[in-house]
DNA sequence: GATGAATGAGACTTCATTCAT
DNA sequence: AATGAATGAAGTCTCATTCAT
């Protein structure tokens, strides 16, 4: 038998495709970019995908997918609510350092091969039946009518994700953490407000 | 005279990098796409600027001020605030759709470019203020933290242009509206949570 | 055993090599696609052959030593001459189909590198033969000068194989039976002709 | 105003395509070779064509549209047929020379594009009816049945086509010498021939 | 011996930019 | 100033051939 298919290089051209993208996006990489940095030559890249275009494709859905898992994961627990909330808040926004390549320089072309609209939808409803939980245990307020709080969700998270997306690598770490502080304020004062509507403080 | 006939050709030519980069981005573009939709040849588009890049560059900054002028115009009139407001939802809107291209299509390059925060900081400086006027006059809430207040505000506006720029041409219109009803919606519990919290209802 | 085995998977290679040469030419028949209509891994050819060009030249003398070999079993038996000519035109241009291949998809490569002259050639003199042992027996006419007469075969003999390697496969069999009819009829007249001269008519 | 789209650098192009292709065939002859062979830059040619097939298969109609040309001129003046099959004879294989790349290296792919089977009908369609015109002055003689006619006359003329595209370069002027006399004397044959059957001699 | 993944040279084609007209 | 033909660098992709398994 000759060599066989070999997934770990697959991916190891998949992961390299991923930054080469996310550095300079769909045009401004080349195969060659890619293949090198994989350690492979460049014919080796079509052995695995069709075309430029495929390999594209599949880092936009590695990128996203991994952020997918990652949020399941730290999301589903069986920890409470409260717990899982300071997850979320302590290394969520850490999950978003590494997809930050998907937003910053994947954007507009995945956008363009509508990749984008599906996992911005993914991520919006993981939230929204993570907050749920929340709601049912009485931790987190919201409008009461259920569309405007969807609205205000994926606002703020699409904002969110904008805003990562455009902070220079170099300003990512710092960009995050200030939204960090920013969310964690908005929370608490997003409980001491519905504690004095319910006349608990 | 002549002077004039000169800028009025490379408005002329601004206009459809406008377009053509924004339907197609910027690596999908090319010279002689811009200048054939402009009327000229392509060589006359290196006699008003020197590289494609430029032309690009010019395409983003004409996209995003003709966006702040509107809104400027838009916002800072003698009218009352709940006039301002209303123009705000009613019209703001729809000078988003004319900046629809700088987000679909130029998003990524413009980034890279280190183009955007610039413009997503002058829109929601624009924004505060205009805000901060109606918190002048009573009429609108938010948290009392000016940061969070902040980042509220950065986060909403920012996921309101992501989820435009997300939206494909086709779908661009329903997209708008939704997310003008969404708004309305939102004001309105806040103006009247607002009122219960002041013991107005 | 494994001398046979391996015997027969070189011919299959080299069918499937015949039949992918005659329909799309050198250049555009790849190994892969010989191999896998051969039944075995690209690789496997390399065990056989050294490179594609020995593939093709080999594939270009299995077509015509076909072709030489059925002639000549047709031709060279022991029934009266009437009975031969009659299986040359009856049966003749059926071979003709078998190397159409070697005709239509192989001819500029083969020419080039010098594959035909000597093919076309052995052709000719074995007809040159046949039709000799005819003059002998009276049966056929022609120039008495023996150089108009080869040339004269070695142009209808050449001129129908153009005309059928011109055919394109769908219109193979209604070519080949309209030049078989013509053949015929010229035939036909010539005896006449002669008979005539001879004053035997 | 630029540059001009200069018919002569078409020319040029397309001459030197004919020669590359000529000599090497469709897929052995690149678009650097032909460009740097007309002197102009690799781009310069998809100025003047769009496709290499494209520029093939004007290579390919340059060198049969010249033929027919050159034929019709020869044929077609107002000396008498005596002179005229002289000059068919004389100088019409020159012309073959000049086509011989058409039929050398361009064979098979012209017709696998089927571009060939139109040249041949012209070339047989113009010879038949020049031979009419003998015909009708009682000059040549031949099968009295037109499609006999016709058979033999397109073997004939195929098969001389056939015998110069098998001919290397270095053979080309001797073989078509050959095939001169050949012809000359097969005519004399002819013509005495019907002397004969005429009781003129 | 067979396999087929890996290699990398090389082809076609595009397009930003230049510059003769 | 405008034009658009010319240039040539660079990118994607194919495929003959090699060689580890």
């Amino acid at each position: 038998m000759a060599r066989q298919l070999d997934d770990e290089k697959k991916q190891r051209i998949l992961e390299s495709a991923f930054e080469a993208f996310g550095e300079a996006g769909l045009a401004n990489t080349t195969i060659k970019d890619i293949a090198s940095h994989a350690g492979v030559a460049a014919g080796t890249v079509y052995t695995y995908f069709t075309t430029k275009e495929e390999v594209f494709r599949a880092a936009v859905d590695l990128g996203w997918n991994r952020f997918h898992d990652d949020m399941a994961e730290m999301l589903e627990t069986d920890e409470p609510f409260e717990v899982r909330i300071n997850n979320l808040i302590d290394y969520g926004f850490d999950l978003l350092i590494r997809v930050h390549p998907i937003l910053r320089g994947m954007f507009s072309d995945a956008n363009r091969m509508d990749l984008l609209t599906h996992h911005v939808d993914v991520l919006c409803t993981g939230m929204e039946r993570f907050f749920e939980q929340g709601r049912r245990s009485g931790v987190l307020v919201g409008s009461p009518n259920p569309r405007v709080r969807r609205f205000f969700l994926n606002s703020v998270v699409s904002g969110i994700l904008l805003n990562i997306s455009v902070a220079p690598p170099e300003r990512l770490r710092d960009e995050v953490e200030s939204i960090k502080t920013a969310v964690q304020e908005m929370m608490r004062e997003s409980l001491v407000a519905r504690a004095v509507v319910e006349g608990r403080l």
